[in-house]
Order: C-alpha cells, then structure tokens, then sequence
DNA sequence: GGTGAAACGGATTCACT
DNA sequence: AGTGAATCCGTTTCACC
C-alpha cells in the first residue's frame, strides 16, 4: 500500500467511473500499471466493490431513521436473520453494549416505519432516532489523503 | 422513474464500472439508449455519483466507533465546523433528540480515538459505541429492486 | 425516447525492460 | 513492476424512426 495506491483509491472513491488512463495521469503512470495496481487491490480484498451514490429521497424514500435494538439475549441469532431479511433495512452493526445493535432504516411513510419497528419488537427493544440531516458522508476518512 | 431506471441503478449500484453495453443487455436496451437514461438522473440528481467500497480494516483503520453527542445548545454550529474539519469523521448525522448527532469514526488506534473524544468534548457530551460487525450494509432498500 | 452504424477513445494484451 | 504499440471493445455521435 504504497502512495500511488492510495491516491488512486482517493480518485475512484471520489468517481469510481474514471477511466485508468485518467488515473494514469493523476499518478504519473501508464494506463495498464493503473490497471494492473487495481486489479491486484481488488483480488487482496481492499477494494470490495464500486457503487452508486444515489439520492433516497428521489427514489421515494424520504424518511432514514436509526433504530438503537437492545436484542433478546436468545433472540439474536433470530433478529439479524430479520435484519437481512427486512427491506427496508440499509444498515445494521452490532456494536458494543447490551446486546446492542444499531439499525439504518429507509421508508416510504411513517406508516411503513411503524410496521417495521413493530416487528423489530419480537427480538428487542427498539429506540428510534429520525435523521434530519447528514452534514458529512465520506467513504473513508480524510486522514487516507494525506 | 419506471422500472428500466430501476434495472439501471440496482445494477450500477452492484457494480458501478459495468459497461452500458452490459447494462444494455440487462433492460433489453441499447447502450446510447442506456448512457441518455443515466444522464437524464445524473443531471436530476438521483444518482449523485459512483464511489468505492473499501476495506478500511485493510487501508489501516481497524477501528470504526458510533458516537452519540448531546451536543451543547450554544456549540452547534462549531460542532458542525468540528465534524467538517475532523478527518476521522467518515459520517456525521444531525437526529432528532435533544441537540443530538450520531458520528461513525475511523481511527487507526484506540489512542487516536481517545484524542477524538477529548476533542468533542469541547462542544458535546459524547457516548461512545464500537462497532463490532455489521451485518447488513446496502446503499439502498431492497424494496427498491421489485 | 429509441435504434443502428461510424468514428473515436479507452482497455487490454504483449513483447520488452 | 512499468512501458509503448497494437488490437479490441465500449462509448459517443448522428441520421433516422
């Protein structure tokens, strides 16, 4: 990991739909070196994937809401088995705490939200948080750039 | 937004360096077809960009922590400047509660991470959740795919 | 809003270093 | 590990529907 790679990272992170040969002129190297550098991050499993950043509330989901679950201290096996099988779910860590998990939620309505606290309450207690902004979102920490 | 468009993004948002032509493939379209599609949502702001998945692990940030401020009612907008200029900061949520943010931090040591802390202690009382595994991690609700 | 063909430019392969 | 040249393939443009 050396720095080219991480400027290359910082590019694509930035627009993952850059051509190599644009690539190539950011770091002062020929399009198929940038090529073979991300094939090779790609096969170590740095880089996972490229996606889109899209905008939910155009796509009809207006409303994020984070759920704190305290789960059932039998239920857990159960409630992440909800999680990835729940729609509407976009994010889940477990994190430390009782049996804690926190859960990023995507809907429609209101209404579609209380349904699916609703069934969050078989495995856990549930504390709901809207998102009313999000004044920074980054991929990976600044600190990377340097 | 009809279903093609919906095709397009579940796809890009899979793999955002397909080609058109393969897009092309998938929604029974030709590729100009498909390139017009994604620049009509590229300029009205559904897709607002193509990023990369990373493994931070992997990039050195073995630690990424939840961080729930109550943040002082005369400090929010310096707050707000901290979470910007903090290069640790990868998200940063304003949600509903009492002057409340949610921040997901990646650091490289515990003792970076106590450092951030101290730091937000400035502005915010701080209650701190490291994230242990997260089991579900999507850009989108898969309701979206129907 | 879509198609197919042509022109263009980037990706990929390869011989060489 | 990287380069430069050739080939290949996808993108882009455009005339037409």
């Amino acid at each position: 990991m050396d720095n080219i790679n991480r400027k290359i990272i910082a590019a694509l992170q930035q627009n993952a739909r850059i051509s190599y040969a644009e690539l190539g002129k950011l770091v002062h190297l020929s399009a198929p070196a940038v090529a073979e550098r991300i094939r090779k991050l790609e096969s170590a499993g740095v880089i996972s994937g490229y996606s889109l950043k899209v905008d939910l509330d155009q796509l009809g989901y207006p409303i994020v809401a984070l759920v704190q679950c305290k789960v059932f201290r039998t239920k857990e096996r159960e409630f992440k088995a909800h999680m990835l099988a729940c729609k509407s779910v976009i994010e889940c860590h477990n994190v430390t705490g009782e049996q804690a998990f926190l859960v990023k939620l995507a809907v429609q309505s209101m209404k579609q939200l209380d349904n699916i606290l609703e069934s969050f309450l078989d495995f856990s207690d549930t504390n709901t948080m809207m998102i009313l902004s999000t004044p920074v979102d980054r991929a990976v920490p600044q600190t990377f750039y340097d």
